[in-house]
DNA sequence: GCATCGACTGAAACGTGTTCCTATTATGCA
DNA sequence: TGCATAATAGGAACACGTTTCAGTCGATGC
């Protein structure tokens, strides 16, 4: 018996694939402006009222998109070992990668926030599916790694891993509307990050 | 001589008030969807060709009258003393109450919120003036009252009230988009405060 | 008074997100 | 295999943000 999650035929699998695909590549290229339904519909080899079909807007096609970057991220991220000892210095590590994969692609990152920061109430699965990945990676990194079970993280945890995500969301939006550097994005949660989470204690 | 820093002759700042007036009830009636530039330029008594050369896109008009919103807000906070002892009290008053309302008016807060986020690069100016609205009520609050002279905020208290107000948009958000309650911004933000103003050292 | 120049009006037109409709194709069932 | 149903293709049509333009109005200088 297959444990797929996956919904739907293998075509449909692969037409959605190829939906998601041409929305990244599209938004590479061009950014928010650039991913135009049309466009992707054409780019998919699927009728635009296909594409309705399985996205019933922009805004869901492109908070769908990032959920699945930010999911491959986090699966790449677990399959190495995070080594620096305190849980400050391996939230940083995890947002400075992050950071730089962004700064690589500006223009993906661009359509990617703003789609997240203009979706309404209908899109709210999509937006906690995003809430979710960013709390997994940020959890993970709090967490200490020499501890043998993975304990559940504390209310505290949970809460500095919110505020931290917060500010990464804030940080990304004055990059991507051009009131901060990627620099600055940097620095910012740095700042944050020493804010929220003292060397002293390791929570 | 007049000292006037507003430009333009009477009627053209009559139009523009009209304009920004317009906005904001449309706003207040129907959130962003239902602030139209043929209706803003009809219920203004303005050609929609003037309204487009008074503020080049809806987004720049929203997120001016969001400014001008946040101008009003403070300039009503600095008629009263914060009594409060406390840096983290006073934040939270001031916060609280704010919250309150947006609260009395969710489709207004939604149609300014979401057009704030959704700006691009092109409205950094109309975005840089609503942070720095959201600076100065929150380095108001943090500052003592008691102090005679009102000293310059220090490096550590303007990156705190960077942070608070990236929670603040973010939770801002959050419920906009339906992801969490009113009640829930409200925790958010004093978890947030509370981490990042310790009442011990009244910072 | 009159000419000039910029701002405003009214309306048409365009681009893109979204909806809708019909013909065609794929899929599962008797 | 043949049929019923759903999914897809193709494309027209609509809504709203945005642009454009010809004509009108009002202030300003002569």
């Amino acid at each position: 018996m297959p444990a797929e999650s996956e919904p739907g035929t293998a075509a449909q699998q692969d037409r959605r694939r190829r939906i998601l695909d041409a929305t990244v590549e599209l938004a590479s290229e061009g950014g928010f402006d650039a991913v135009q339904m049309r466009a992707v519909a054409d780019r998919a080899s699927v009728a635009l009222g296909t594409l309705y079909r399985y996205f019933p807007s922009k805004v869901h096609l492109l908070v769908t998109a990032l959920a699945r970057e930010l999911e491959r991220a986090n699966d790449a991220f677990e399959r190495k070992p995070l080594a620096a000892p305190t849980a400050q210095d391996r939230v940083l590590h995890v947002l400075n990668r992050i950071t730089r994969s962004l700064r690589k692609e500006p223009s993906l990152t661009e359509a990617l926030t703003r789609a997240f920061m203009f979706a309404d109430a209908s899109a709210s699965a999509e937006t906690r599916a995003v809430v979710a990945q960013v709390h997994r990676m940020l959890l993970r990194a709090m967490r200490d790694p020499a501890a043998e079970a993975p304990s559940e993280p504390t209310g505290e945890q949970r809460a500095v891993a919110q505020v931290i995500g917060d500010v990464w969301l804030a940080t990304l939006v004055q990059w991507v509307t051009g009131r901060a550097t990627a620099a600055d994005v940097g620095r910012s949660l740095e700042v944050a990050v020493g804010l929220l989470l003292r060397p002293s204690a390791d929570r």
